[in-house]
DNA sequence: CCGCTCATGTAACTGGTTACATGATTTA
DNA sequence: TAAATCATGTAACCAGTTACATGAGCGG
């Protein structure tokens, strides 16, 4: 098979911790996951389990009640290999660059307002991180409860960097109080 | 038009902060950009800066030398407008949430590694993190130095997201060090 | 009995990418 | 004079999304 795609992997993954458990379950996973890079949408999701399966990843069995039938998936032995070897060194390169972040994006181009209207997006930008700020920690103490270690401790990192964003945006409402830079209408 | 990409927005404000140039550019920009989330392909810049002309938001004007002439853009007064109503609150709900971060991603998984192994995937992330912290902070340095206030305070952003990061992934080694959690090979 | 969750899929679309193609100009 | 940069484009592909479709079971 191809290489694995980064969603494909961390269904792989989620499989993997999740024990045998259907493909609905999954995209419950990326649903109430706080991240929104992925959806979990069942156009991709269904696909991309059969794929798994076919590639020899993941192993269905019949589960469910018998009212209710399911398709229960667990980690093939060869699952369990591709999954370690995805989280052995090296990183890939692009695993530790700037992400895309939609507030960076804009302020590149804060210079293209009024300064009065400046603040408004940093306001709009600091209420909103700072609520992000508390669902983060909320997430992180969940999964604490839960017993994921792991889990706990990647979803710590969301907490240090919806911190670490507050902190810049406030750096650059201090910064930009000073400067007056106007721009034509 | 439809409602603008991301992107479609962000070329906007390439062309409104670097005057009348050229398609080839704007992909340079993205090139140059240490964040890797677009690539600035031919096969997106050239159809896309096509779009936005057809749609008023870019003028197009003869430019470069007789020897190599080139197609100039500059934004239009309606490419000024929508500039500024993309940078006017509220920010969409997407633009302040968990962004996509590999290594975040697998650490959610550690727990298929064994405890020895865990420490590679930590080293091998610090390191490359730290040496981010330096990348992210020269190119601040070269914005602040060419002027770009705006665009340097945007970059501060990177930096304190990776030093965010450094002490995260240190965080996760020091947590797990105690922890001996093994698993099934 | 109405709406929500469980459960599984498919078809059309989209916003990019990679790879290919061309050719002039500048720099080492 | 070879290699890099400037400059512009196209065709095929890809990994996701949205929207649609279906149906059973379960709680208020």
């Amino acid at each position: 098979m191809r290489r694995l795609s980064e969603l494909e992997h961390v269904v792989l993954g989620i499989v993997w911790r999740d024990g045998p458990c259907t493909a609905y379950a999954i995209r419950r996973e990326f649903a109430n996951s706080p991240s929104s890079h992925w959806g979990g949408s069942a156009g991709s999701i269904y696909p991309l389990v059969e794929r798994l399966v076919e590639a020899g990843m993941l192993r269905a069995q019949a589960g469910g009640t018998e009212k209710r039938p399911a398709q229960l998936y667990r980690v093939s032995r060869s699952g369990k290999a591709t999954l370690r070897a995805w989280l052995t060194p090296p990183l890939p390169d692009e695993a530790v660059t700037a992400e895309f972040d939609p507030v960076r994006t804009r302020l590149f181009f804060l210079g293209a307002l009024l300064p009065e209207q400046r603040h408004l997006l940093l306001n709009d930008a600091e209420t909103r991180l700072h609520h992000w700020t508390d669902t983060a920690r909320q997430h992180r103490r969940e999964l604490e409860r839960k017993g994921d270690v792991f889990g706990a401790l990647a979803a710590r990192g969301v907490e240090r960097v919806a911190r670490a964003k507050l902190a810049w945006v406030r750096e650059v409402r201090e910064a930009i109080a000073a400067n007056t830079t106007t721009v034509e209408p």
